[in-house]
DNA sequence: CTCGGATGTCTAGCGGTGCTAGAATTTCGT
DNA sequence: ACGAAATTCTAGCACCGCTAGACATCCGAG
């Protein structure tokens, strides 16, 4: 019946409905304070109902997260198609570093609390997608290294600048500086 | 009297084995299961001893974080004076990702748990000292930069390094290769 | 239109957490 | 030896994630 359907896409509504509560939340007052107590009264229904969506608390981190990292995904793919040659790799750089410091609470669920999601070979594209991009601009860099691998590192470069400068271990000034060091040192053949 | 100091003596060591417990157990079965109702236990104190030593659990963190970072910068700085001429950047950088893979549960504590730590220009000189080592090896590489930006930023390039690998983010088998990725980039001048 | 089964939701509660007030004990100088 | 002071413990609060079982709702067959 056509019910079945009307059901399925409400169940589906409301589990956005979760998940963007959660987030938003998470946005408003920190991680800790998402407890499912909260976040069923806020979506107004009773706890079990959370449970019939998600395993636990932590798939709810997840789903942030993944949905998280599929916005960093199109942000820098969309930094990277913006930007004029050659000017690529500073653009997609920067629009990472901005998505940390404007949706802290998604970055944190993506790269701290997320201990559900499944990377390597078998990633769901989501996932892969985000490394797109990142590629894009880091593999010209090459060199005779592995393209891969010059990509992991220029990521894991960037991403080192959006984690500690997050937790105030960096003068908070320099951020600009710092970027401008990094993509010097890669760019300089 | 005399007791007042063995008073204090015994209070010393005794906060000591907490924040060693607590390390142990974090470093054996993970933080979630340093609570403080099992770390009582595991010293044989009720746990309202805890709360005379530290304000909170997260206090307990906190200070495991600093032992920690104190390990570190000795690390740091061991590899750098034993190191050959010219090759002090590649052993600090392998003292920290060693550090990292050698003791993951300070290291969480040190860069994504402690929440209390002083940093920035006030911080406490066990904090600092790790900063140094970092600061010798990469300031010579700065050119026309600011040396503390080129050390922040490379800093951050191992750092990042050090959590993807630990998050799996990275493919396990090549972390020597984005090793020597970034270390080339840094030292080409 | 009714009714019985299936589906969905809620109430109530379990064991655990961090933390603390106040009782009980131990220690120590007089 | 005793009373005060310091220390430690017992007991409990509010909250957490999670779940079993009661309750309500919905839907299709007769």
């Amino acid at each position: 019946m056509a019910t079945q359907q009307r059901r399925e896409r409400e169940r589906a509504e409301r589990e956005t409905l979760i998940v963007t509560a959660a987030r938003e939340m998470a946005e408003a007052d920190g991680w800790p304070s998402v407890t499912i107590r909260r976040l069923a009264e806020r979506i107004e229904y009773s706890q079990p109902v959370l449970y019939s969506h998600f395993a636990g608390r932590g798939a709810i981190v997840d789903a942030v997260a993944m949905q998280g990292i599929g916005e960093l995904a199109e942000s820098l793919e969309a930094a990277r198609a913006g930007a004029e040659s050659g000017a690529e790799l500073a653009a997609v750089a920067q629009a990472y570093l901005d998505f940390a410091t404007d949706h802290p609470a998604v970055f944190e669920a993506a790269f701290t609390l997320a201990e559900g999601l499944p990377f390597g070979p078998d990633a769901p594209e989501v996932l892969k997608a985000g490394f797109a991009p990142l590629f894009a601009v880091f593999a010209p860099l090459a060199g005779d290294h592995d393209p891969e691998a010059v990509t992991e590192a220029g990521w894991a470069a960037i991403h080192g600048l959006a984690v500690l400068a997050r937790d105030g271990r960096l003068r908070p000034v320099h951020q600009q500086e710092r970027l401008a060091v990094l993509l010097e040192k890669f760019t300089t053949t």
